[in-house]
DNA sequence: AAGGCGGGGTG
DNA sequence: CACCCAGCCTT
């Protein structure tokens, strides 16, 4: 039996039960595989299942604003996907009269969808001999067959891809492509892999010549920026002042307090003489309380945050900034820092910021 | 081809 | 602390 077949097997025996295992159902795949783009399953399993009973069709999906598909995303990071679904939903509402494609061809081209999600879609609804790629393939095939080429590297891509084709069982691709990623992720995994209970070892040259934590080779990490926020927060126990996030930066389309962003970070009592807050608040600004620093790291960047109440009012407004009350303050999506400091400052229950 | 995009888990 | 996670889009 070749190494594609063992690990079907060993995926009979040994899969975890996950809801989008049990349809065909291609919106409900499409919806589990784009909330678990970069995304371990844990993480995303109760998403997935507020998701559904949320929008059972995708008709129901494309029917929904913007606010609300991001609402129900808060905390899950990565908001580009909310948004991109959105666009695809209401494509495939007016285009395709509700009916969701399934095959690979019609999938590439609809909005957050690549090729590994147009696979796994294809593959998994429609059962099309489409081999996918992702984090655990790549790790998998890397290793079983001693490949060191890098993974994010554009003959790497290539090399993988051919690969992860060779490999395929064309008469049962879906079942394949579930198991390869299975198997990545519970035995063949990123760090302590176990080895010592893998069925396949005797026939993996990572195993073979001990180079296990030598594969993947991946190029170059990500650089690290900081960036310093000056968060104000505006409020008379009744409204607070909010703003609508635009543009290519972090958090887009989601809602945070007015910002003055600075080079550095400076002292509280320097916070009056930047520029940019005399504009907003004229030349004296009264600063009522003064918060911790807080420190919130992404992937890409290291934000240190400063939140500040202030008693003045404002004299100049962004666009993006309005008032709204605090009872519906629940309505808006909110990036992980901001729904803390709020929840904290307002004294609300643990999660009556969550939902709508 | 390279850079940007969240938040959480792990060792 | 570094690395990774059922990747994709823009430039």
């Amino acid at each position: 039996m070749n190494f594609a077949n063992q690990l079907v097997q060993w995926y009979h025996e040994n899969k975890r039960d996950l809801p989008w295992r049990h349809t065909t159902n291609a919106y409900i795949i499409w919806l589990s595989e784009v909330i678990l783009q970069q995304t371990r399953v844990e993480q995303g399993l109760p998403y997935f299942n507020r998701f559904l009973a949320a929008y059972p069709t995708v008709t129901d999906f494309a029917n929904a604003s913007e606010d609300e598909i991001l609402k129900l995303w808060q905390g899950l990071g990565y908001y580009s996907r909310g948004r991109n679904m959105l666009k695809t939903a209401r494509l495939v509402r007016d285009e395709y009269k509700g009916n969701f494609p399934d095959t690979y061809q019609e999938l590439i081209k609809l909005k957050g969808i690549g090729e590994y999600t147009a696979a796994a879609i294809s593959s998994f609804a429609a059962n099309e001999a489409r081999a996918v790629v992702d984090g655990n393939v790549y790790r998998v095939l890397a290793r079983y067959f001693g490949i060191d080429e890098p993974i994010n590297s554009t003959k790497g891509k290539k090399l993988f891809q051919q690969l992860a084709d060779e490999v395929l069982n064309k008469e049962q691709p879906g079942l394949h492509n579930q198991a390869m990623m299975e198997f990545g992720a519970v035995i063949c995994k990123p760090k302590n892999p176990a080895c010592g209970i893998c069925m396949v070892r005797l026939g993996c040259e990572a195993f073979k010549t001990n180079a296990t934590t030598q594969l993947p080779v991946k190029l170059k990490t990500v650089k690290v920026k900081e960036r310093f926020f000056n968060y104000f927060l505006i409020t008379d126990g009744n409204r607070i002042l909010m703003n609508k996030r635009t543009g290519n930066d972090i958090w887009t389309g989601l809602y945070d307090l007015p910002l003055v962003e600075t080079p550095t970070l400076p002292e509280t009592h320097e916070i009056v003489t930047l520029p940019q807050v005399k504009a907003y608040f004229g030349p004296k600004l009264e600063i009522e309380e003064a918060f911790g620093l807080q420190k919130h790291v992404l992937t890409h960047q290291r934000l240190i945050v400063r939140f500040v109440k202030v008693k003045s009012k404002p004299v100049l407004f962004e666009p993006d900034w309005f008032y709204v009350d605090i009872e519906k303050l629940h309505k808006l999506a909110l990036p992980k820092i901001i729904f803390k400091f709020l929840t904290n400052f307002f004294k609300f229950e643990n999660n009556s910021l969550f939902s709508n």
